[in-house]
DNA sequence: CAAGTTCTTCTACCTATCGTAGAACATGCA
DNA sequence: TGCATGTTCTACGATAGGTAGAAGAACTTG
């Protein structure tokens, strides 16, 4: 499974949230800023850089290398990642059904609203 | 989130299938002859202690320290434990409405039923 | 085209986690 | 009281991830 590290899930959660795709510098200063999570930390270029390579590797990151500053972006998206993630841990037990029904009784009135809806009528 | 190594998933897997508290020595034993999995591991008895206590230190398993040989257990089922990381993934996501969306997608028709049944009616 | 600037790749260090187990300590039974 | 059995302490090697410097490639501009 690919579990992320802070700094890996701070950078997916940058590119998650921007529909065109950055570059490392680009994300450096969005890190410095981040109003999301710790405090704004200060890294240098390499380090994003050596990160958006280990991303890459894993297949969560794509990277334009057309024009010199190259560009990333996320494969999927946010949502699509998740479900996926949770899916993976749902095979991991051999009685779905029952982790199914304890998965249901721990999700809120909204969202088991919003599934119902998803499941539709038969 | 608990993110498991390889021997720990093993031990756990053990421990969810047996009813019963384990000894170390048992589970020693169990990793032996390990139908499950690769091929059956001869390990130290400690080595099992450490991944025990490492357990044990996360939560995931408890100890009966009354008796001489300590007897190990789950603190939660299977399915109790994957519903539970299921939840943590699902919340990790701003928009879980989504998420869930993409995930019905991906669960096979039986499953889908269940969940049906499961939400019931209103 | 040459020199500087900018970006990328390589390599490396540090820490935490995990697999693995020996050595030493504790305990109960013969 | 001493052995057999079990537990705790300590430790070492491997891998992953956070971090970044040094060196190399490429673009920019005089």
């Amino acid at each position: 499974m690919a579990t992320l590290g802070d700094l890996e899930r701070t950078v997916m959660e940058l590119l998650w949230a921007t529909p065109e795709a950055m570059t490392a510098n680009e994300l450096r200063d969005a890190i410095a800023e981040a109003p999301l999570g710790e405090v704004g930390r200060e890294l240098a270029v390499t380090t994003v850089l050596t990160v958006l390579s280990r991303l890459e590797k894993k297949g969560l990151v794509k990277r334009e290398r057309d024009n010199r500053p190259h560009r990333y972006k996320s494969v999927t998206s946010r949502e699509d990642h998740t479900a996926e993630l949770m899916h993976e841990v749902l095979v991991t037990a051999p009685d779905r059904e029952a982790v199914l029904a304890r998965f249901i009784g721990s999700v809120s009135e909204t969202e088991a609203q919003t599934l119902r809806k998803l499941l539709g009528g038969s």
